[in-house]
Parts: C-alpha cells; structure tokens; sequence
DNA sequence: TGATTAAAGATTGTATACAATATAGAATTG
DNA sequence: CAATTCTATATTGTATACAATCTTTAATCA
C-alpha cells in the first residue's frame, strides 16, 4: 500500500497490543462495508473469533465507539453505528470545509514519492473494481483522502479527516443512491494533476466539488438495513 | 450556567455512569489547570479518590486518552498530556478554519435566550476573575466557545470544537505567555454584538482573528512544568 | 386466542485475583 | 565513590467469577 505506514492507523491514542488488532480488524470490515450498520457485536462472539477474553474486545470496542463507528447502549451492547441523516448532513459539511484546505496543504509540499503512492493507490482501486471486490474499493477510494492528509502532515487535521472518512463509510453504506461509484476516480485522478503542480488553488477547487458531488450522491430519504452473522462476515 | 445541557458533555460516546462521573471530574480540573500537564494518573490513586474499582477508572482514563487529554503509555501508566510544539501551532491552525465558520452558523440562528446565556456566562467569566480564581475563569472562557457551537445546532462542528478547545487548555498551561487574560473578554463582547445582529460575516471575522490573538499569546519555545500530589489537587 | 405475567437463559457490568512489567533501592564491584 | 547489577516493591495488563440487566420463552388469565 506504499511507504507511509499503514494507512489504517498512527495513533498513539489506540488500545495496545491485542485489542488494537481487533480494533483494525473491526474497523476494516466495517470500512469495506462487509460488517454493516446495525449489526451486534457481541462480546463473547468477538472474543471467541479473535482468541480474546472480554477485557479485551471490550476495550477494543470502546476505542471504535469513541471512533463514533460502532455505538454502546447500556446492558444492551455494542452495534454498527447507524448515523442519522442529519449526522450524514453534518459530517459531508463538515469535510467540505476541512479537505480542501488539507488538500491544498497537501498540494504546496508534496513529493514525486507521495504522487508515485497516490498513483498506486488509485491503479489498486481501478484492480478491485476491475475484480469485482466493491467493499476494497470503496475502502481504498476512501483512504484516498486519508493519505492526502497524511501528506498536508498535520496530524490534527488528519486525525479529523480520518475520522470524517470513516464515517463516510457507515453514510455511504446507509444512504448511497448513486449505481456508478467509478465517477469518483475521475476527481481523484484531477487532484493528482493539481498535485503535480504544486497548484494549492486547483487542489482546493477540486476537492471541494468532489466532496459536494460526494454528498449530492446520498439519498438522505430511504436507508438501507441488513442481518448477517459476524463470524461468516469475517469468514472465520 | 444555563439552560442548555451541562457544558462538559453531551455524548453517548463517553463512558456511563461512574466512570462518566470521573471523567468530567477529571476533564474538569485538567481544563481549569488544576492538574497540569505531565502529572500521573495512578490507578489504583484515582480509584481511591473516587471510591471505585480499576475497572471503571481504566475506562475512564481510555476516554481521557481517546479526548487526548491524556497520554496512556503502555505499563507505565497515564499522564496528563503534553502537546508538542508542533501539536500546538495545529490545533491553534485548525481552530482559525473550524471555529468562524461555527460562530457563523451560530449567529444566523441564535435567540435571545442564546444570548442571554452567553452574557450570563461572560459575567461569571468576569465574576471569577475578581475572585482571583483564575483557573475558573479560563476553564469558563473555554466553554464559551463550546456553547457557541451547541448554538450553532452542528454536533460534527461542536464535538471538533470541544476536543479543540480542551486540548487548547493543556496548550495553555505549557505555553501561554501573556499576562493579561482580560483582553480576551474584548472579543467575547465584540462577538456577542455581532450575534445580536445576526450578522453572520462579522461574526466570522471576530471568531477568526479572536483565535488569532490567542495563538499569538503562546511562546512556542519556553515550557512550564509540575509536579504535585494528586489528592492535594483535587482536594479530596 | 390474545394479551399479560413469570420464569429461564443469555449478555453486559463490575470487582478482584494473578501475571507481567517497570521502578526504586540495596548490594556489589571496579 | 561512581557505576552497575540485582532484588524487592509497586503498578499496570489480563482473565475470570459473580452481580445486574435485558431478552426470550413458557405459563397464566381474561
């Protein structure tokens, strides 16, 4: 996936050791969309699947519902987090005004390395489509905008938009109307071009029309709604 | 201190019951200096101080962290935590993007009773000043811009917000410079002003160079230090 | 039969015991 | 006496047992 580590988390902020793993692991599955919001995450059942004991997947759990992806209700458990459409609304402003500064951050120090990874990126992307895998794309299309905070190297803003993306996903898995997602790539592939030129303006621009035509793509009437088995879900 | 929700929290990603209760607790006197940056949080000391088990303190100490509030190194134990230079210059940054765009959306939609709040809250401000209390006064001036954001009605915005104002606290304790926090006050009336006449861009603008000035206030080179008994802090 | 209540089972909440690790102090050595 | 190693202590990491709560199923009554 490149160079810069793993995209997945720096954090010093993140449980350690074995609940960080459950932590990624749990996250992934719900960035691509193969754990849907909603669904239960037991104790046990998590803990049985990743040889853990509950202090453990507990803690794990509570590090993704301060993550805002998974919600705990009181002697009930832990779920997906199912965001409202306010909420939905809320996080595409919220990323409408943050991105393009990151990105034009991005954009005024970034390096022929950092372009080669996004290119990589983005040629991994088109290979999930291209193999039918939609969960790995839509996980990687997001990561996308991951790196590029990555690269503004701002860790607050990255943090946020880390946050924001991940969100995204439960929004996107809630309210996606849209049937083509390829769309997307075209913008990206704009970004690069701005990004090769160091053109902060373009940057900027372009992804603020990219996050707005993001957002248009929701349909913030209907909502989706799914139950499935978590352990064939991770195919454990 | 108003109508509105306790100012410390509105969250249902925040732990429940006891360990809730530590948690502001603690949020609480880190945000009004009384624990500063650097002092330990021992596990077994906080759970004596409030009568409850590791368990429950852990999780509060985990939220802490996931607030950034505090540092949890792996076997040592938690710290309050000490923003980096660098950390400070960003969260300062992002506050100057977030913050007017917030107090812009507050001023198209506050009441008069927002504004009363906001009032009786600059007079409380101005209340534990004369007190000598200095460590209220600046926990106070922080909220402020918290209520603000509750008033814009934006719970993306206002949670960003609130981490961002907490942490500018620890920023505070390690690096302010000035002496006088009166002027700060000047801008908090210059501001209601505006809310008064819904006037959105000068709202925007005030809201900006307010932070501004409080960015210029910090000596991003020297650093304080502590260290203290943490029953003796929190007077217990 | 339908609704309501009661009991059984399953799941989360919390305390605690034990293991692993780090820290501080004493003993040792050059 | 300084530096270092070793030991004792204190602190955090983790598993597990038990309590509290919710959920489901069975039983009861109108």
């Amino acid at each position: 996936m490149g160079a810069r580590a793993s995209h997945y988390q720096n954090l010093t902020d993140l449980p350690q050791g074995k609940s960080r793993d459950i932590y990624i692991e749990l996250q992934k599955a719900i960035l691509s969309h193969n754990l849907l919001p909603g669904v239960k995450l037991s104790e046990d059942e998590v803990g049985e699947l990743f040889g853990a004991s509950r202090t453990i997947v507990r803690t794990a759990l509570q590090a993704l519902a301060h993550s805002q992806l998974v919600t705990i209700e009181k002697n009930r458990g832990a779920f997906i987090a199912q965001p409202s459409v306010k909420e939905a609304q809320e996080v595409f402003e919220a990323r409408e005004l943050i991105e393009p500064r990151v990105a034009g951050m991005a954009a005024k120090i970034i390096t022929p390395k950092d372009i080669e990874i996004l290119q990589n990126h983005i040629k991994a992307e088109h290979d999930a489509i291209a193999a039918g895998d939609k969960g790995e794309a839509l996980s990687l299309s997001g990561f996308f905008h991951v790196i590029i905070a990555d690269i503004a190297e701002h860790d607050v803003f990255s943090k946020i938009v880390r946050s924001l993306i991940s969100r995204s996903s439960l929004i996107i898995a809630l309210y996606w109307k849209r049937l083509d997602t390829t769309c997307e790539s075209h913008s990206h592939h704009a970004l690069l071009d701005a990004f090769a030129e160091n053109d902060v303006q373009a940057a900027e621009k372009i992804m603020k029309s990219h996050i707005v035509d993001l957002h248009s793509g929701l349909d913030l009437k209907s909502r989706s709604q799914s139950k499935q088995s978590l352990a064939t879900i991770l195919n454990k």
